[in-house]
RNA sequence: GCGGGCGUAGCUUAGCUGGCUUAAAGCGCCACCCUGUCACGGUGGAGACCGCCGGUUCGAAUCCGGUCGCCCGCG
């Protein structure tokens, strides 16, 4: 179990310099993963909006869903209960669960100084120069876990603790194949003491966790999971360097890059992350999904990636077409009857829903109240569908044109996202 | 014909015992944004001579008169 078979390593362009692209297999006890692949977001073990059978439609891949959201939201007996998210959420192919490190982030500096996974570049400098701030940080991290406290943000009073021990265990309670270690995700404001120190302390959770859940193959124990570190060290080629040798050297069945970093920065933190890891294992760009990014970094040799982009740009009117987004809310696909996209496969288009159409579908008005946001709900499930199958096909192409070596030639088809 | 009600952004309305209104909101429209989901979303923007004419007043969307249009009763 959870063999990695590289297939192809595209040692002809490798040699030319043109990248470290590859495809492979990766076994899981729910199928396997064709990479490199992208795992549609289902935080709450869910794809927003979508039921069943709409799973059936869009037949993601691989889906990921969060520790810290299924913790908090106290769904973690109901799911063990049913014995596992895949009986619990009825989808019965791979699953990847987060540790809730990015959480740390999202919840803490990220939502303090209001910036995201890919820091724009017109942000606030520094973290070292808001110190006045750090009162209204809701997430307080010392060496043994973190603690989240929403009170400071006006929320209630209670306490959410995670550490590596609790969200391993809390992983191997949901039960994805695939699992995270529990780390601090930094950004670029952080200075180099602070993501250095940062990293240490996530080296030192790594090892914690690794220890609550031994690796699959050496170890007698019926955990079936992948459990996969990840690389920190911010924007800082050494740290990044120094992270990604120690992470390498341990014993995970995969690694996880990551952190938040600016727009720029993505090929040469990705080379750093990447140059301690061993090849024979997978290697996952945590929370990756433009499309430009993905061109970047499947170059620079990631197998795996997960992204709310095609789901939530989906629920926000954005529709993923070959030749370009279209921002299917605006009035001029009023009038529109072609199809969303006439080279598409999906079942929405297969279906001949027109512009029209799923502009309408987006539209809250259409009689009562409710029924307005039912229908508006309507647009957002087929745009979802719709998206999460642009993107599958997206990577079967990647893995084609990786095969035939016409990577290149590839990207400059999806030129309308580069 | 008589009595009553209503006419304010593209739509639905708030304001209507006059100055806090350089007229407000929701929807719609336009632009930008979304990268290990706090998000069925966020941030901006355009758009109205308050039906029309006249009066009262220092000052009127707000009061008065007339007029046009629509609605409801009674004939």
């Amino acid at each position: 179990m959870f063999e990695f078979k590289i297939k192809n390593n595209n040692q002809k362009a490798r040699s030319a310099g043109l990248g470290q692209a590859r495809t492979g297999f990766f076994d899981t006890p729910h199928g396997i993963i064709k990479t490199p692949n992208l795992a549609i977001v289902a935080t709450h073990g869910k794809i927003k909006l979508l039921n069943k059978t709409d799973y059936s439609r869009a037949n993601p891949d691989l889906t990921i869903s969060n520790t810290f959201h299924l913790f908090v939201n106290d769904k973690i007996k109901e799911i063990k209960k049913a014995g596992g998210i895949h009986k619990w959420s009825g989808f019965r192919k791979p699953i990847m669960t987060d540790s809730g490190g990015f959480q740390v982030f999202s919840l803490g500096w990220g939502k303090v100084f209001g910036i995201g996974k890919v820091a724009r570049s017109d942000g606030i400098s520094s973290v070292a120069g808001h110190l006045n701030l750090l009162s209204k940080n809701p997430v307080k991290i010392s060496e043994n876990g973190v603690i989240f406290n929403f009170s400071v943000l006006g929320g209630n009073n209670k306490e959410y603790k995670l550490t590596p021990e609790s969200s391993i265990k809390i992983q191997q309670d949901i039960g994805a194949d695939i699992i995270f270690a529990f780390d601090e995700c930094t950004s670029p404001l952080h200075s180099h003491s602070y993501t250095k120190k940062s990293m240490e302390r996530t080296h030192r959770w790594a090892i914690r966790s690794l220890k609550a859940n031994p690796p699959a193959g050496g170890s007698k124990l019926k955990i079936q999971q992948a459990l996969f570190g990840i690389v920190q060290g911010g924007i800082y080629e050494d740290l990044r360097k120094k992270s990604s040798k120690f992470i390498g050297s341990l014993s995970f069945d995969g690694f996880g890059i990551g952190g938040s970093f600016g727009e720029k920065q993505m090929a040469d933190v990705l080379r750093w992350s990447l140059s301690g890891l061993p090849e024979e294992k997978p290697r996952h760009l945590l929370g990756i999904g433009k499309i430009k990014d993905i061109f970047i970094a499947v170059k620079q040799g990631i197998d795996l990636f997960d992204c709310v982009v095609p789901t939530r740009e989906a629920r926000h009117g954005t529709i993923y077409t070959k030749s370009g987004k279209l921002a299917i809310k605006k009035g001029i696909f009023a009038k529109d009857g072609k199809l969303i996209d006439r080279n598409c496969d999906c079942w929405v288009c297969r279906n001949g829903i027109t512009r029209r159409e799923l502009r309408e579908d987006f539209s809250a008005k259409g009689g009562s109240a409710s029924g307005g946001k039912n229908k508006k709900i309507l647009g957002q499930r087929l745009a979802t569908i719709h998206n999460i199958n642009f993107f599958k096909n997206l990577f079967t192409e990647i893995r084609e044109a990786i095969a035939d070596n016409k990577l290149e030639k590839l990207e400059k088809e999806y030129y309308n996202y580069i």
